[in-house]
DNA sequence: GTCTATATCGGGATAGAC
DNA sequence: GTCTATCCCGATATAGAC
């Protein structure tokens, strides 16, 4: 599966795609979301509207084409850097690191992205359908990084914690967002903390004495999914 | 202080503004937020479209007024509800049951006000500076259930819980926008089981032994608040 | 298959006359 | 305060060049 890719990868067009894709993101940036229309799109891309039309249904995939883009190189940054631990609170932290890098620059464009998000039946929504191979790479890359930690994680708990934190990360990214703290510190101390937390909580769930009470916990989870 | 009433509250040209608000609820329900356009508002209610503008800066700031008030008729109808019980769980339970009630006829329409509260620069964010009478309001709501209830909460606690209890209120109107289970059912499953959870959370961090995870808890709440 | 040019529509929002 | 006219922009459609 992946990014639908049916017909042939297109020749040298494809230039013009990144052309229209690195055009968005420079006024995105330079002017924000909503002050950017199509036109000005397209003009900065030296192409008529109707091409940036014709590679992009709306100007919100736009956005999710740089979400696209910059998710690829973030994953190729932070393998290394998980690997290079096996504790699972840094080896969460570089998922996170990355993500949040990833939007340093962008902060505004994030809001875009989750106008898009918000919608529960958008086409591109986190949760949506369309979405899904995107979403399972998400919470497989978590799984990647619990598993490959010292860290024991109770049974039960096994199969929905990457999912959980995948989740925690979404939550982290919208926090980020409200963030007007210079450079962002206070998501830094909140990402530091919960972290600690979380991981502090994961293994106090392993004592016997925990049992009843971890079990609530992913009954719950699994109520809810259903 | 509540809604701004600097200027004189208008003599009878407030009917003219219910109108709209009227007009903007019946539509939004029949049709939908996105699908309802403020010429079709303005004509229900039989002003030009420039009236409409007069009195509501956007289509989303109709939706605020529709939450504003409902927001008042929901209060007096949980403050009975919550005073009959001692027990914490049922006392939360009220106002979330009640919010949620709230919007049981006007899913769709949370999505609209969503989309103000996901936009951090808009004056009519939850967490933005014109939105804090309302919000200190709903804090006060839980910090009252929470004094009225049997429930001992750890002093330390004491200051924030209010406030956490409100954003987690927060997290499960989130939640409720996504569930497309029958009549919500997943979201009452949620608040069952995660409210179960969090009034035993609280009472087991009150033990001895959890003294030194309780107070990471705080401080890790002080230092992302300030 | 890739793109230009242009016309058109629908809808949010505003300006200025009354 | 209210209406009319207008603007702007996202999106679609179409016809045709290469």
């Amino acid at each position: 599966m992946g990014t639908r890719r049916e017909k042939p990868p297109t020749p040298k067009a494809e230039e013009t795609r990144e052309r229209i894709v690195d055009a968005a993101l420079r006024l995105f940036r330079e002017k924000g979301f909503d002050e950017t229309t199509m036109r000005d799109i397209a003009a900065e891309a030296g192409v008529a509207t109707g091409a940036a039309y014709y590679y992009f249904r709306s100007k919100e995939d736009l956005v999710m084409a740089f979400y696209l883009r910059t998710a690829e190189v973030a994953r190729e940054m932070s393998g290394p850097t998980i690997a290079k631990s096996a504790d699972l609170k840094k080896r969460v932290r570089a998922i996170l690191d990355v993500n949040l890098e990833l939007f340093a620059d962008h902060r505004r464009l994030l809001v875009g992205l989750t106008r898009i998000g918000m919608d529960p039946d958008h086409p591109l929504s986190p949760f949506g359908k369309e979405t899904t191979p995107i979403r399972e790479e998400g919470i497989d890359y978590f799984r990647d990084a619990i598993e490959g930690s010292s860290t024991k994680i109770p049974k039960d708990l096994q199969p929905d914690l990457p999912r959980l934190l995948w989740l925690y990360q979404l939550g982290v990214m919208l926090f980020y967002i409200y963030d007007k703290s210079p450079e962002q510190r206070r998501t830094r101390r909140l990402v530091d903390g919960s972290l600690e937390l979380i991981v502090r909580l994961i293994q106090l769930s392993g004592l016997p004495l925990m049992g009843p009470l971890r079990k609530r916990v992913v009954a719950l989870i699994r109520e809810v999914e259903a």
